[in-house]
DNA sequence: TTTAGCACTTCAAAACCGCGAGTGCTAAAC
DNA sequence: GTTTAGCACTCGCGGTTTTGAAGTGCTAAA
C-alpha cells in the first residue's frame, strides 16, 4: 500500500486532488484549462494535459468522451480517500449543535440512533442510514411475566441490554400465581441459550415442573422463539431519502427506482452491513466506493459508515449513502464525530478518543 | 347532493365515465373519436364533441391545450367516485390470498398493520401507508417495575392495550424491594390520568409514601411522561415508496422530491389524518382528491384510506397515496377489504359487515 | 521538458419542420 | 330541435439539422 503512494509524483498528486476537488464541487468533468487557475499549479494547460493523459493511463481518471474533461474513476476516488484527502474541521458551532442535539433525548439506544441518523442526513445532505446488525446467536438474559387479564400474559425479555415485550394468549384462564411461577421456570431453564438450543426434553422438563400450569409452557416458549427470531433479524432505517434527488446523478429514473427498491428491501444491504460491522475490529470510518459495494444497484454510489460501540461492543452503525461524487471530507468527518457522540451519550469511555486516519 | 346526480343527463354520465375510465387506463387525454368505439355510446364523434364541450363548461373535464383530448378535472374525479364508479369484485383467489396473508402473523397490532400495509402496496401498486393516530388524552392503565441491576429499573406500562417499556437510571443504588413498592405507588396514584394531570402535590404525596425511596419518584415520573408523550405522538409508516416512480405523473423530479419530503416529515400528514380518522364516525373508505387534501404538496395526488376498528374503537388506518389518475375502483375495494380483514384478525365482530357505498 | 498553436472530435442546445390528432364551427340531414 | 358530416384551423410532439463551445492530442518550436 504505502509504496503506491510513491507511484505518483508530487505534481500528479496535486493535479489529481485538484481535479477531484473540482469535480466534487460542481459535478462536471474538469478540463486542463480550468486547472490553470489553481494556485498550487503553475504550468500551462498543455503540460497538465500530458499529466492528465498519464493519470488516465494509470486508471485514476476517465473521459466520458473525447473532448470532454476528465472525471475521477473509482480508483481515483479510492486514492483520493486513502491518501489525498485532508481533514475536515468542524466549526465550534457545528460541534455544539451536534453535541446538543444528541444529548437532548437521553434514553434508549433506539431513539438515540434515530436522532443520530436524522442529524447525519441533515449535516451531510445525503441519505443517512442506521444499522442494527444481525445477531445470530442472541440469547435472553432474563424473563419476567405479568398477568394482563384472565387470558393474557405479558412476556418481558431482556435481550442484549434491550427490553422486548410480547403478549401471550392462553386458551384457559390463567391464575394469578402462574405468572410468577412461570417466570421462575423460564429464568432457570432458558436463559443464556439461543432459540435453536431449546430442545423437546427441556420443554417436557419445564412442563413437569410447572405442574398444573403446564399448558402455558408451550405458547410462552413459542412467543420467546418468535421474539428472538425477530430481534436478531437486524434492522435498517433510512432518513432523508428525498435528498438523493438533490444530486444530478440520481436524475435517472431507473437508477432512482432501483435505489428506492434497495431501501425498501433492506435484506441485501443488511446482510452486507451486518457482516462488515461485525468483522471490522478497527474503529475507522468505512468507505465503499462504487463497485466495491457488493450490491449491484450501488455501482455508482458510495457507502460510508462507522460502527457504534457501547462499552466496546458493537451495537449498531451509522452511515450515509450517496453518489460516488460526494464530499468525502465532510461526510467522513461527520460520521466520525457522530458515532463518537453516540458512544459518548451511551457512556462509552472509548468514544472521545481520536486518531483521525480512515480507510 | 342527490340532486347533483340529476344535473347530468344519462348520456353525459356515460360519456364522462367512459372518458375517465379510458384516462385511468392509459393516462392520455381522450378524444371524441376514441369514444365512438365504446359500446354504450352510439352517436357520432360530433355529438360527443358537443357533450364534451358542455361537460367541460360544467367543470368536469379540462383540456391540456386546444387540440388535445379531454382529461378529467378534480371535480370530474369526484363525481366519478361519488356517483359513477361501480363495484370492484375480487376474484376468489385474491380474497384467499388476502385472508391468508393477514392470518399468517397472528400477533401484535403493530405487526398486523405492517403486514397489511405491505399487502396494500402490493395489491394496488401504489405507495401504501399505515396510520396510528394521535391520541391526545392517552392514559396508563397499569405500571410494573423491574430491577434490572444496581442502578437501573425497567419501567413497564400498559397503554391503550399496548405495552411500552423504558429504562430508568438512578444515581443511587436501588434496593430489591424498592421496585415492587414503587409499582404499587404508581398504580395507586397515576393510573387513568394523562401526563398533564400529574401535579406537584401528587408527586410530593408519592414521595412521602415512598419513604426512604423517595429519590426514585422523580426520575420514574419523568420517564412516564416522556413515554406517554412519545406514544401519543402517533405514527405514520410508508411502504412501497418506489412504486410512485411507476407512474408518469411523478416523473417530475420536483414533485417527486416534495412527495418524498412529505413522506419523511410525516407531521403534516399525521396531523390531518389523526383528525380525519378520529372525527369520521362512519366506516367508509375516505377519498381525498387533489386539492381536497389540505397539504399543498398533494395537489395532484389522491389519498385514500379507511380506519381500522378494534371492537368499535379506532386504532389506526390503512390507505394508499397515488396520482389523481388512479384505479379508484380497485383501490377503494382493496382498502375496504383490507381494513375489514385486519379488524377480523383483531377479533372485531363488526369487521365482515358489508355495505359497500363510499364517499 | 515545457509551451504555443492548430486541427479535430464530440456533445448539447437551439432551431426547424412536418405530421397527426383533435377541436370548433357551419350547414345540411333527420 | 337534435344529430351528423365536412372542413379549416391549432398546437404539441418527434425527428432532423445546425450551430457552437469545450476540450483534446499532436506537432513543432522554445
Amino acid at each position: 500500500m504505502e509504496d503506491r503512494k510513491k507511484d505518483l509524483s508530487e505534481r500528479k498528486k496535486i493535479i489529481l486532488k485538484a481535479i477531484i476537488d473540482a469535480h466534487i464541487e460542481n459535478g462536471e468533468p474538469v478540463g486542463s484549462k480550468y486547472l490553470t487557475g489553481h494556485k498550487q499549479i503553475s504550468c500551462s494547460s498543455a503540460t497538465i494535459r500530458n499529466e492528465m493523459a498519464e493519470l488516465e493511463e494509470m486508471g485514476f481518471l476517465e473521459q466520458p468522451h473525447t473532448s470532454a474533461g476528465r472525471i475521477p474513476s473509482e480508483a481515483g476516488y479510492r486514492f483520493y480517500v486513502d491518501w489525498l484527502i485532508d481533514r475536515y474541521n468542524f466549526t465550534q458551532g457545528e460541534m455544539d449543535e451536534l453535541r446538543h442535539t444528541l444529548n437532548q433525548k437521553q434514553s434508549e439506544l433506539d431513539s438515540i440512533m434515530q436522532t443520530a441518523v436524522a442529524l447525519a442526513a441533515k449535516l451531510t445532505n445525503y441519505t443517512a442510514l442506521a444499522i442494527k446488525p444481525r445477531q445470530p446467536r442472541i440469547t435472553v438474559a432474563r424473563y419476567e411475566l405479568l398477568r394482563l387479564n384472565e387470558m393474557t400474559l405479558i412476556l418481558i425479555m431482556v435481550i442484549g441490554g434491550i427490553v422486548k415485550t410480547k403478549y401471550v394468549h392462553s386458551n384457559r384462564p390463567i391464575p394469578n400465581e402462574a405468572a410468577a411461577c412461570l417466570s421462575a421456570v423460564l429464568n432457570k431453564y432458558v436463559t443464556g441459550i439461543t432459540a435453536a438450543e431449546i430442545t423437546l426434553p427441556m420443554m417436557m422438563e419445564m412442563e413437569r415442573v410447572m405442574g398444573e400450569y403446564e399448558y402455558l409452557v408451550s405458547p410462552v416458549i413459542k412467543a420467546v422463539c418468535e421474539t428472538i427470531s425477530v430481534f436478531d433479524g437486524g434492522e435498517l432505517r433510512f432518513e432523508g431519502i428525498n435528498r438523493l434527488l438533490a444530486y444530478p446523478e440520481f436524475y435517472d429514473m431507473d437508477r432512482l427506482r432501483d435505489m428506492l427498491a434497495l431501501f425498501e428491501k433492506k435484506d441485501d444491504l443488511l446482510e452486507v452491513l451486518s457482516e462488515e460491522t461485525k468483522h471490522t475490529a478497527d474503529d475507522r470510518v468505512q468507505v465503499y466506493i462504487g463497485r466495491e459495494n457488493i450490491v449491484k444497484v450501488m455501482d455508482n454510489s458510495t457507502l460510508i459508515f462507522k460502527a457504534v460501540r457501547d462499552h466496546g461492543k458493537t451495537v449498531g452503525a451509522i452511515g450515509i449513502i450517496g453518489p460516488t461524487r460526494m464530499d468525502y471530507r465532510r461526510v467522513i468527518a461527520t460520521i466520525d464525530q457522530l458515532t463518537r457522540g453516540v458512544s459518548e451519550v451511551l457512556g462509552d469511555p472509548s468514544g472521545p478518543a481520536d486518531d483521525g486516519k480512515n480507510s
